[in-house]
DNA sequence: GCAAGTATGTGGTTATAACCACAAAATTGG
DNA sequence: CCAATTTTGTGGTTATAACCACATACTTGC
């Protein structure tokens, strides 16, 4: 669950990492469930790499709508976009657990005399995947969002993680709430066509448990 | 409208451009309109800068509905998540008219001993730029798309492109039905909602021409 | 083990957006 | 400048998801 050495600094040794720590450039920080880290309209030049513990990116729009864009589980890293862009953050970002975060300061790191050490071009190339991978989770929410109807938004969902995860059968981090709101959709509703599916067979859930039953062929809703 | 010197190689000087050049790490290609630069479940180790034209990020799904998910114009990166996390592309890239196109490829750019060059570590910074304003843009369309209603969602796309363009009056880069595919609704209901919009004087449009009115406080709908 | 609180499921109603068919307008090509 | 084609707007219908109210199930703390 929690991580030691995160992607960040892959293919970086002790000796170098001492050194970048030796100039300024990160800290740590703990947080209790439920804080908030950054709140929308904070400006940070740092952004968070989460070590351990799960954080939600949230919004609230104008109407009191919370909307979940995003579920950061240890490795990953969150408000860089803010930090990089040197724009206000939008979105929140709120522990759902007790949480360890390593902060990287971009005003300390993308300086001048930095760019002759050895560490330097690695930890940039780390990051380049660090944010490319956030792409990709970005793309395939809007793929799940995109579509109309709930149930093809639930199965794109389902199947995607269970294509990412290599097993039909698994947790999802969310409850039917949170899930609700990733898939921006009502939380009643989305129960509603879950019961529906589990009736025809195509899945079968308990609470966040769920178990993709993949129906091949035409025996849609009879048996022989 | 085109791009000479794209952002990728801010701060870097000809001839350390030369030098990344000769190394093989980039070419450029010509497309005309219409024409399909990477298909859904290719693989690429390149990545792309748009040098003038424009290109659609497209996904048509399982069913056939086409999805724009970004809209690319001079000066920016795409396909660089594919190419970074090596994962094949879950979507098309189009033209829409004639595009001049810079392609960099990460398999000989990522080396060693371009480790050890003064133009790298630039070079990677300035991806890193480009990637997280992708990031920022995907957060932005997912705004849109977050919210349920049509009416809310023109609002927000709107009133982000008046900020961002720094006037209420602007052309879209969209026609009709793309505007519809990149708001994920339906084209006619888009068509109703803008000309309610319009007869509540919320805003005005010809085409892909938007005016936006402020109606700063309560006077909605009737004279004294 | 019970009480209180939270999360989930279900029925019924209503608003809304998708959908279809077509009219009107604009664009293109000869 | 006209015919053909594409784009945009409009009316009517229907499917669907939001919404509300409430029942049931599951947690949690005492």
């Amino acid at each position: 669950m929690a991580v030691s050495r995160p992607s960040l600094f892959h293919n970086i040794d002790d000796e170098e990492y001492c050194e970048l720590a030796a100039r300024g450039c990160i800290r740590t920080a703990e947080y209790e469930k439920d804080s908030v880290i950054l709140h929308t309209g904070d400006r940070t030049s740092e952004f968070g790499i989460l070590l351990s513990g799960e954080i939600h990116i949230e919004s609230l729009d104008l109407w009191g709508n919370r909307i979940i864009l995003h579920n950061i589980s240890p490795g990953q890293a969150f408000a860089e976009t803010f930090a990089f862009c040197k724009v206000p953050a939008m979105v929140d970002v709120t522990t759902t657990r007790t949480c360890r975060v390593l902060f990287v300061d971009l005003g300390k790191l993308l300086t001048e005399n930095n760019r002759e050490c050895s560490w330097y071009p690695k930890l940039l190339q780390n990051l380049l995947i660090l944010s490319t991978n956030k792409n990709l989770a970005w793309s395939t929410r809007i793929l799940c969002i995109s579509s109309k109807s709930i149930r093809t938004r639930v199965m794109t969902y389902l199947s995607g993680e269970a294509v990412r995860r290599g097993t039909t059968e698994f947790d999802l981090p969310f409850d039917r709430q949170q899930m609700a709101d990733y898939l921006n959709v009502e939380r009643s509703a989305l129960s509603k066509e879950l019961g529906r599916m589990q009736k025809e067979g195509i899945l079968t859930f308990r609470k966040n448990h769920f178990c993709l039953n993949r129906l091949d062929t035409a025996e849609e809703d009879a048996p022989a």
